[in-house]
DNA sequence: CCGTATCCTCAGAGATACTG
DNA sequence: CAGTATCTCTGAGGATACGG
């Protein structure tokens, strides 16, 4: 059995999350879509606690199910982008609404302890 | 470490995640929402490929995080209704987004492997 | 700097049984 | 019917090292 099936209860929701699921594609397609365009390691120290399989593996994914675009500079040493690709772009509306979401629904926790300024 | 950091990348959209996230909960939610009002058993016989224990597991942590609201009949047999609160509610938009990119971006496949129809 | 391979661990998920 | 408890075990994910 797949994961995370793209029809689980016959839904098509279930596709969205079979692409976009899992712990870490949303934050990094949100970050790619505030950054536009960053590099590995970019993103990485952006992710303090993504490990490095962990992002590889996940940019990998991403790659292959066609919403973000790799650039290889191809040069020593490496340097490689990443930004979303129009597949990729067509989220962006999906992250905008979850971002205010959070941003609204957080106030609770915001009064308890004090300073969280400047979330994205 | 919580598996599902509040804060990671100091970015809102990681709180969302936090209550939202995983595999069952952003199904759960669209369910709820397509069908106002459900029983335990009639969830469970929509999500095919979840355990008894997951949904009751995942059921209880949304729960706890205020998006649902679990109605207890207290009659025997025992008869539960679960359907979205107030703060379930404000996800909508974000689900109806979710559930309109799946369709959209599934027509790939669907023409590859040919009917997909009645799909929600 | 970027990416992959290998090994290993442990927490999450399944199976099952039990209770109200 | 709805929910919990226990036990087991698998496989996702971490640490590490190597390679281009």
């Amino acid at each position: 059995m797949k994961k995370w099936s793209v029809d689980e209860g016959n839904c098509s929701i279930s596709y969205t999350l079979s692409v976009a699921g899992g712990r870490w594609k949303w934050l990094i397609l949100y970050k790619l879509f505030k950054n536009k365009v960053m590099r590995y390691g970019e993103l990485k120290r952006n992710l303090p606690s993504i490990t490095h399989k962990m992002l590889s593996q996940v940019l990998s994914e991403l790659r292959n199910d066609e919403l973000i675009e790799r650039i290889d500079y191809a040069q020593v040493p490496p340097k490689v982008e990443y930004r979303l690709n129009e597949r990729g772009n067509s989220l962006i509306p999906i992250l905008e609404l979850m971002a205010q979401w959070g941003r609204e629904n957080r106030l609770s926790e915001i009064l308890e302890n004090g300073s969280n300024d400047n979330l994205v």
